[in-house]
DNA sequence: TTATGTCTCATACCTTAGTATGGCAACGTT
DNA sequence: AACGTTGCCATACTAAGGTATGAGACATAA
């Protein structure tokens, strides 16, 4: 049984490798350091009966290692790890078909019983997910606001975030500042922010990188 | 040896004591999930001959457990455990008598080299610290740019962080508009920044909390 | 083809942010 | 007592941010 598992920091991955050799007798660990070595590790050899998917990696943003998984492996259980607790990202994990969302507080027999969990088809979800109880265990949140942005709107948002000036922004995109302006207010809007300063925050507060 | 090690991520604990366990025969690691559980279990027993601090732990902000574990246990390194690598914040420590700063993402044989060091009486210094190349080994900044603000600017600061504008900051705080802005002024020169937004960003990333 | 979405720019307007300079009061230190 | 620091406020000003509305160019999907 394959299990592959990505994490930049080694010592979460041998932390964890504990936990997974616990999950059955034949297991057998792929380790990867980045994205890239765990796509082609997966790819390369008998199918894996499980992946398991660190947020934030070296090589890949957000959620795009996720959707790649779950584009090349369709019924392979892709579990996401995180130390991210913020509801809005575990929704949106899930949305994208992720078999469950670990976070790397869990507990020694919680993580146990959670992969466990995943591996019986399962999907693992975090107790914090529902704490703010809207309404049945299915509906997660379909709006993960950061990805309703245009690519023209996440490169204003990067400037955003390096603190530059609209006018600043605007020759370094060569438009027009009043563009840039007309961009950062749909931006606003968006992700509900009143201003800038709340648009930073927002968009780091839900894992925004590049 | 008593070793005490405090992590809030039970993997990472996990993780780390494989190496720990292979600096001595005699090794008793002592492990907590925050600082007070940590800074508790060091007084209550023989004295540690290594303390072990990870940088975000639940129950204190930046740079506080460190000094109050360097004003108890002045003889007794102290090794700051982190996933941020950012040269600012790998100075800070240093300069506030860390033994060493040993980032997450160290591999196995490093980490151990890095931990065996540390026993020995050296200070490790992780190469990324050096990078800038400004001059010798020994100078790291003194400037730790948020430690140097009042209680006043931190307070204006969490504010900013959140978003809010200079009128809601002065209801707020019940103080006057243009007040706020003075503070604000004094704040952005002391932490280099040329506007709010920038100001959020920095702050942040210097792992300004509360 | 029509419709939809994205990106661009414009005019006009008002609000907010930020700087410079200086004064006043409270507090703790030397 | 003199000093430094902090915190509060003021006037006066310039610069930047933000909204509303409309419109043309382009590409793509229905």
């Amino acid at each position: 049984m394959r299990i592959i598992f990505a994490d930049d920091h080694e010592v979460v991955r041998h932390g964890l490798r504990f936990y997974l050799e616990r999950l059955a007798d034949d297991v057998e660990i792929v380790e990867a350091g980045t994205f890239e070595e765990a796509f082609a590790k997966a790819i390369d050899g008998p199918p894996p009966a499980m992946i398991l998917l660190d947020l934030r990696l070296p090589d890949i943003q957000g959620m795009d290692g996720l959707e790649r998984m779950r584009a090349r492996f369709p019924r392979v259980p892709t579990v996401v790890l995180s130390g991210d607790l913020s509801q809005i990202r575990i929704k949106e994990a899930l949305n994208r078909g992720a078999a469950g969302y670990l976070p790397k507080t869990l507990g020694g027999k919680a993580m146990l019983r959670a992969l466990e969990l995943v591996m019986a088809g399962e999907t693992f979800v975090p107790s914090l997910a529902l704490d703010e109880g809207n309404g049945t265990a299915g509906d997660y949140d379909p709006t993960a606001p950061l990805s309703s942005l245009t690519p023209r709107e996440r490169e204003v948002l990067s400037h955003l975030i390096e603190g530059r000036a609209n006018k600043e922004i605007a020759r370094a995109l060569d438009i027009k500042e009043i563009t840039v302006k007309v961009h950062l207010t749909k931006l606003f809007r968006k992700l509900k922010a009143t201003n800038r300063t709340q648009a930073v925050r927002i968009a780091l507060d839900h894992g925004f990188s590049a």
